[in-house]
RNA sequence: GCCCCCAUGGUGUAUCGGUUAGCACGCGAGAUUUUCAAUCUUGUAGGACGGGUUCGACUCCCGUUGGGGGUACCA
């Protein structure tokens, strides 16, 4: 049975869909959307929202097959720009979001706008008034301060929404349940500017009208802006969407997330070096929850198992450390071609398999691959506390040394159990615990005390780099640790 | 100011009247150990407060406090 059919008397027309009606067009179940306003870069929280959206309408929990529009409401021409719009696509792309239809242009819609502020003005749903915030304000002030501005009909200036002065507009929502406002305290709302432009709420309404929307699922902040939404809807005697009012998302200090708070947009974390799965796992677990123990879902899981039921109501907290546990997690069980494709695609160099083989186990992002085993390509990094306290005294330069002559002795093949095999020599020769030994040969190397294992990275290294590496630290140090005190 | 929403450890969540309040991150300890990680074991920490309702409340109701959102001829 229908939810919600138009009240009577008055029926919504769509303008344009695809296709006649007629002809008996299979309908999706669920077609979502998501509708960016393209201020600056995506960031997690929008990420978010396009990613529910994504998983109601590939996955099942939106009942069957659906589909997913994209719109971008660049209707604010001062903070809408072609390389905002340009992120965002880019973004949605990294995280593996497709859409069906879009991206729509919102601003290319005007006219369609035009047509519906028109429509409703011929009703006598709306009317022309030149009140401005301060006639609002001193409206407010004669009525005892909580009521909603009532207009009149000047014939010029912006088009207002009549809102009933009785009654309550109730919300419904899927994540929230439901909640009435009183119509008495809502304005009658601006729906288009004295220019004839529209404002968001009437786009907003019209665009997803003439898309077929059927759930609206979008950030929280838009929820006391939803009866407003709702007026419009009820003018037009167009039925409702399903609502689903998700979490705003906040940063550390409990404010809502900006810029500020790090990390925030889905760039830097593609450049902090996570993996989209990931992302997409970490981001499906804030303000969701399936059970009361996984943490790990692979994308076909999400789709499987994401409900709007399950959309917790509290904000969360972004948490890095959290993303970069679970991002770990899948990073190490990449296969070598796929970490070593990614790694070579991130730095932008080559010849990284070997490098990356002995690294996987110790990152948690591709971007801490660099500074853990660069050295091997771009040689020994430079950290003089390092070379200072490992080879700044006699005893390490002697275990280097020592090393260096077992080293040189290997014969073929040069691989990680001959030096392992050379290595232990040194350190039963010589009486040395394992360290004293490692650590000069690492900082030789590396140029730092950090590095992939000792024996994996010398046989990776080769004979004559290591030695060559190994002659170039002694030489370096053999003149400095002059004498103290 | 007014309207609306929210409230489980530091963080994300499970629990939909009866549990020793579970899981994960973090943090602490131990194991492992060539650095750093990883891994394993283990510990730590929670129902904001006050009233009700009930045989019994984290769970339901009211209030308080706290937080958030909205309140534009922005989106």
């Amino acid at each position: 049975m229908a939810l919600a059919g138009p009240p009577a008397g008055e029926t919504w027309a769509p303008m344009s869909m695809a296709g006649d009606s007629t002809s008996g067009v299979m309908v999706a179940a669920v077609r979502v959307r998501f509708a960016p306003s393209p201020t600056g870069a995506l960031h997690i929280g929008g990420a978010r929202t396009a990613l529910y959206n994504w998983l109601l309408a590939r996955g099942t929990g939106g009942g069957g097959p659906g589909e997913l529009v994209l719109r971008i409401e660049d209707t604010d021409r001062e903070r809408s720009t072609p390389e905002n719009v340009a992120q965002i696509l880019e973004a949605l792309e990294w995280l593996g979001i497709d859409y069906d239809e879009g991206p729509v242009m919102q601003s290319g819609r005007a006219e369609r706008h035009a047509e519906v502020v028109a429509q409703l003005v011929d009703a006598g749903h709306a009317y022309r008034s030149t009140a401005g915030p301060e006639e609002v304000k001193a409206y407010k002030a004669a009525h005892g301060g909580a009521a909603g501005f009532r207009g009149t009909d000047e014939g010029e200036g912006a088009v207002r929404l009549r809102i009933p002065d009785e009654g309550t507009t109730v919300v419904s929502d899927v994540i929230r349940g439901e909640s009435s406002f009183v119509n008495a305290l809502l304005d009658d709302l601006v729906i288009a500017r004295a220019d004839g432009t529209p404002i968001y709420h009437l786009a907003v309404i019209v665009d997803d009208l003439d898309a077929g929307i059927t759930h609206v699922v979008r950030g929280a902040d838009h929820y006391s802006n939803t009866p407003k939404q709702v007026r419009i809807l009820k003018a037009l005697g167009a039925p409702e969407p399903v609502y689903a009012h998700v979490p705003l998302l906040h940063g550390p200090d409990g404010k809502k997330l900006s810029k500020r708070h790090g990390a925030a947009s889905v760039q830097e974390l593609r450049d902090a070096g996570y993996l989209p799965e990931a992302v997409r796992n970490y981001l499906a677990l804030l303000g969701w929850g399936y059970d009361d123990t996984t943490t790990f879902f692979t994308t076909e899981q999400l789709l499987e198992r994401f409900s709007l039921e399950r959309v917790s109501r509290n904000p969360a907290v972004f948490d890095e450390q959290k993303l970069r546990h679970i991002n770990g997690r899948y990073l190490r069980e990449l296969s070598l071609d796929d970490l070593t494709a990614r790694l070579e695609t991130l730095t932008g160099r080559s010849g990284l398999r070997g490098a990356a083989a002995i690294s996987q186990e110790k990152i948690s992002t591709l971007a801490e691959f660099w500074p853990l085993a660069g050295f091997f390509f771009d040689g020994p990094a430079d950290d003089p506390k390092a070379r200072a306290k490992v080879l700044g005294g006699s005893d390490g330069r002697d275990a280097l040394a020592r090393a260096r002559e077992a080293l040189a002795e290997i014969p073929d093949p040069w691989d990680e159990a001959q030096v392992e095999a050379a290595l232990t020599r040194v350190l039963e020769a010589g009486g040395y615990k394992p360290r004293e030994v490692y650590q000069p040969v690492r900082v030789a190397l590396a140029g730092t005390t950090v590095s992939p294992g000792i024996f994996e990275t010398v046989a990776l290294m080769g004979r004559d780099a290591t030695l060559a590496r190994i002659d170039a630290a002694l030489a370096a140090e053999s003149g400095v640790g002059a004498p103290e005190g």
